[in-house]
Formats: C-alpha cells, sequence, structure tokens
DNA sequence: TGACATCCAATGCACGCGCATGTAAATTCG
DNA sequence: CGAATTTACATGCGCGTGCATTGGATGTCA
C-alpha cells in the first residue's frame, strides 16, 4: 500500500490542507453572509434535520458531539447560540436528566433548508 | 467526471473533515507534547528550512504567507513566538524596508529537525 | 442503603485566529 | 518634486475553540 514512501504523504496532506481550507473558509463566509449561520452551527442543524426524518429532528448531544469534530464545550456554546437565534431547543430528557433533547423549531428547519442549497454549492464547486 | 452528483461531495467532504481534523489535532498535540510546537509554528520551520537548502534559511514574511493558510496577522504572531523562543530572526530587508527577512537560528533548525520525524510519523500513521 | 465512581452538560479561562486599523516605506502619477 | 495610492508588517479587538473544572444526575457495589 505504501510503496512509494515518504513525500508521498506530505503532498497527500498538503493537498488535503488546501482543499479544506479552501472549501471551509468559503462555507463559513458564504453561510454567514447568505444565512447568518456559522459553519459549527449549519453542521449541528444539519445532524438534527438528517438524524430524524422530517416531522421532527431530535437528537442527544452526546450523539450529535460524536457525529462531529468539535468538543463538548464548544457544541454546548454552539447549540446556545442557535437557542438565543429560535433555531433549536433544548429539552431535558425525562428517562435521564443528565442528558438533553435538541429539537429543531420550525424556524430552524426553514433557514436550514435555505441554507443547504448555499452548502452544496460549494461542495461541488471545490470538490467535484 | 461528475456522474453520480450531489451525494458524493457530501461524501468526499465528510472524509475530508475526518482525515483533516484528526490528523491536525494528533500534529498538534504531538508536536507540543515532544517539542513544545504548535502546528502553525512547525509549518513556519518547514517553509523556512527547505525554502533555502542548509546552510541558510532565508524568506520573506509575504512569501511565507502565500505559501500557508494562515492570515496575514496570525502570521505575524506566529513569527513573534517563534522569535521569543529563540527559533527565528527577523532581519530588515535592504532593499525595502518594510519587508522582513526571516531567518532559522541553529537552535530553530536543531528543534526543526527533531520534530521532523514526529511529523511524518504522524502523516504516515494518518494518510498511507 | 450509603459511599464512590461515572456520566452529562455548563462555565471560567487562556489561546490562536481573522478583521479592521495604524504606521512606516515604497510606488505612481500629475 | 509632491500628493495620493499601494504595500508590508504590527496591533487592538472580538470571537470560537479546547482544556480543566464544577454541579448535578445516574450507576455500582458492598
Amino acid at each position: 500500500m505504501d510503496a512509494a514512501p515518504d513525500d508521498d504523504v506530505c503532498v497527500k496532506w498538503s493537498e488535503t490542507l488546501r482543499v479544506y481550507h479552501t472549501t471551509s473558509c468559503e462555507l463559513e463566509s458564504e453561510l454567514q453572509a447568505r444565512h447568518a449561520l456559522g459553519l459549527s452551527e449549519f453542521e449541528v442543524l444539519l445532524i438534527l434535520s438528517k438524524c430524524c426524518g422530517d416531522g421532527e429532528g431530535k437528537a442527544k448531544m452526546k450523539d450529535i458531539e460524536a457525529e462531529m469534530y468539535l468538543s463538548q464545550s464548544a457544541l454546548s456554546r454552539t447549540v446556545t447560540r442557535l437557542e438565543k437565534a429560535g433555531l433549536v431547543t433544548r429539552a431535558v430528557c425525562d428517562f435521564d436528566r443528565r442528558a438533553n433533547f435538541l429539537m429543531l423549531t420550525p424556524s430552524g428547519r426553514e433557514r436550514f433548508k435555505a441554507a443547504q442549497p448555499t452548502h452544496r454549492e460549494v461542495l461541488v464547486k471545490h470538490l467535484s
């Protein structure tokens, strides 16, 4: 698998850096400019919206954390921002009152639907 | 080129996210733990050391900036940290006194040589 | 049941980043 | 030449992040 040795991984890494930075940078600015969403915030909405079909959109914080590359504290604050913006609501889990459920509000679902094309558009532009 | 459409880019993107985050995260912590270097700092040393053969290691700030995914201000502060650590020296360019040269100190070259295997090791682990 | 370990989420804190601005040097052009 | 523009770098500022800690709920085991 690794016939050609060390330099290969360096090239691969610098290519990964290039793709990651250019793409995430444009995602960030386009989502912010067109939909007032940070990338982390969008990603939370994305998980919520696909995690639970159409009607609902519930998920536990821990489950979301597991699907994102974001620390527990950062996720907590991201959710706080989303909550303040009225896009998401926290609800305590009845069976385990340590845990929180997260739910999309109608406004949150709307915002996400509006933003998703922008997201796709940028991805297609950089990864096609 | 793009026979299978939208979902493809999403998969590709999430794969890029995974590789980028796991790799850069481990690079950061290994370089910090073993060599007291942040990833940005290492990357500056890397550019300096390959930019100019063995004996010297000079480069203009602007040229370094162009090779990194880092803002001008972030680079400026990164270099300040490297300078404080004694790994790098700033020198004013005689022909354009706005510009700075950057030079590896012997200590800087040493630190870089010590750190490079760690860097390679992590890359190989994640990208092979 | 009671003491201890574990788990979830929030928060204090420090840090690195990008944006906007400031300062000084160089370049352009009337 | 002299004023306006542009370029290089540093710095003030706000923000999002990770680490460490805290507080509260749950689980475990004797």
